[in-house]
DNA sequence: AATGAATGAGGATTCATTCAT
DNA sequence: GATGAATGAATCCTCATTCAT
């Protein structure tokens, strides 16, 4: 059974479960052994991976925040014009891979993880920088000098929207968070707001 | 020792221990020793009033949402007209009292709690009812059929401000968060935003 | 069953069977558990009197020290005169209480944990120190300048005896090993050797 | 890759690896992935040259006593006479390469080890033996009679000092111990004693 | 009312050892 | 010959919770 070129696998494997558990589960208090289980290996390999705990909510926080990364990446690279990179920006964020419930709740604990482990709150700033540059350097096209507390607004928004997805129950639901976030993006544009 | 009438004394005490010890550490991964030594109190006596853990944290998280209230109802007594009342809802959400870092802190961390505590969302739930409530009956008068919608974007976007303010570093700035969302307000209702 | 005014009991017989258990194992690899066990307790009160494995360990070490200077005290207080107090010394450090198996495995355990915890590193120059200023003083009326050196050379006879008694099989013989070094004694003072 | 005749060299690099691993670290809680990392080689194969932890640390043991010999045997090649026989034993004993550090560190530990391993226990038995009667046999031209006694307590106290360089800081000092054992020597010899 | 005493049930982590390649 | 992969079996330690006093 023991092959050569496991790591990547493993890695891969284990990461996916502890977004995962960390979701089902709604919290941190996720065992490793849990975690293994899931990825269906024992917990002493989990270590052997990841070094600690710690290091594999990080590594997935920074998995979880990657495929976000590619997310926007990609939605940006078909979208052109502010209005349309907008638009694809807030479509990308609550795109099925990162609007799952799962998803939703892992992220949510990655941020309460932030106040206690430096390197968590670091990829949050990354990722809140990220957003806020994105979206302003496509305001300012449509609104001038109220771009940057559009920006913030915006993003704040975002933010909002996803938290508040955390505690509905049933399933997500993309249209409905996009448009939210749209028609808040039409009010700050001054297009005729709904 | 013992001295008669001790009970809501203690009760506050573990109350007030519990959201602190959350919002110091960050996490709700506090242990009930800790919490009780805060509040000067043996963890034995912590049971005895609260009978659990899990029952204790879900009535500071009640006692957090009856101060929030409190606050919401403070403002509104002295407010005129829906305008003055929105701006009083918000102001009381980003009052000294609602977003001191801890209580921030706290705030997040029940927010996680909701996802496996049946209570916790009930509480949550509850707290998100009264904001809409609050924000629609004084968004109609304003901008009629629109008030719904636009009752939801600020609701998320109070909770928004609220999550980012956990991993900024630093104390939080009221001033700044009430502004801009008194600025996304401005937009609703169509004054000049700024 | 719990009364009050148990800590002094629990941690004397925590440290009892914590010197007796790495006596009768030969080693520090003796697990908590263990010990606990020996003491009639478990290993959550073990750690929940001396905080960690190493603190019950070090305290231990202090405690065999402890009653090494009480006997040695104690010979001391009924011996007149420089030989006198010389042999009551030697007599004490192979004295019953000192120079039992358990006792003895144990302190050849408590000298190579100084290799790693300045804690124990401390503890054992403080003993050191303590026989060479004891033999000192009484062998420099009998020997005048050349008192330094054997009393150098009789504490290392003394702790030399005592590690080749931990790869004996069987009972200790104090007798011989007082004979042992009193006649090392007899050597440095002139007596007639044997 | 793979050489031949690569087992010696392996098993050599491996048994100095164990004991300088011991010596650092001040006790037999080295890990084989330690001590294999160390020797440049996979713990795999450690065990697959020593079958266990245990019987390579026994075999290592069995090589610091070797080395022992070795140098007692050459150092007693070069002597005439049991006076110098008997300085050349306590010169190698503290020769440069037995008398390092580390090697002393290894060497208590193997102390403690017999406690608990037999093999262990025999080899010291053995060179226990060999010291004294290698003692004895140059001691009777000198001392007749008294020569049994006497090698013991130069036996043990070479032991001693050896044990007390273990909770030394700093370098040993070959010279200081082995005058100290030769003076106790002139004293069992009747010579001036210093 | 209040607490010291006590523990069972875990949980992260380590490590010697095995095995297929 | 050599190793990466893998794990079972510990081990230390923590903590909510109970209970007699």
């Amino acid at each position: 059974m023991p092959k050569l070129g496991m790591e990547p696998i493993r890695r891969a494997a284990l990461l996916k479960a502890t977004i995962d558990a960390i979701g089902d589960h709604g919290s941190l208090e996720v065992t490793v052994a849990q975690i293994a289980r899931r990825a269906g290996m024992s917990p002493a390999l989990a270590h052997h991976y990841f070094g600690s705990k710690d290091d594999m909510f990080l590594a997935a926080m920074r998995h979880v925040l990657t495929l976000y990364g590619a997310e926007v990446r990609m939605a940006l690279a078909g979208a052109e014009g502010p209005r349309a990179r907008l638009e694809a920006i807030v479509r990308a964020g609550f795109g099925p891979s990162n609007f799952r419930p799962e998803a939703v709740s892992a992220w949510l604990n990655f941020w309460t993880m932030a106040r206690q482990s430096p390197g968590a709150a670091r990829l949050l700033r990354i990722y809140e920088g990220r957003l806020r540059s994105n979206l302003l350097a496509n305001l300012r096209p449509l609104v001038g000098a109220r771009a940057p507390a559009a920006a913030e607004r915006i993003a704040a928004l975002i933010d909002g929207v996803y938290l508040r997805q955390g505690i509905r129950t049933g399933e997500p639901d993309p249209a409905q968070a996009v448009h939210l976030v749209l028609s808040a993006l039409a009010n700050e544009t001054g297009e005729t707001p709904q």
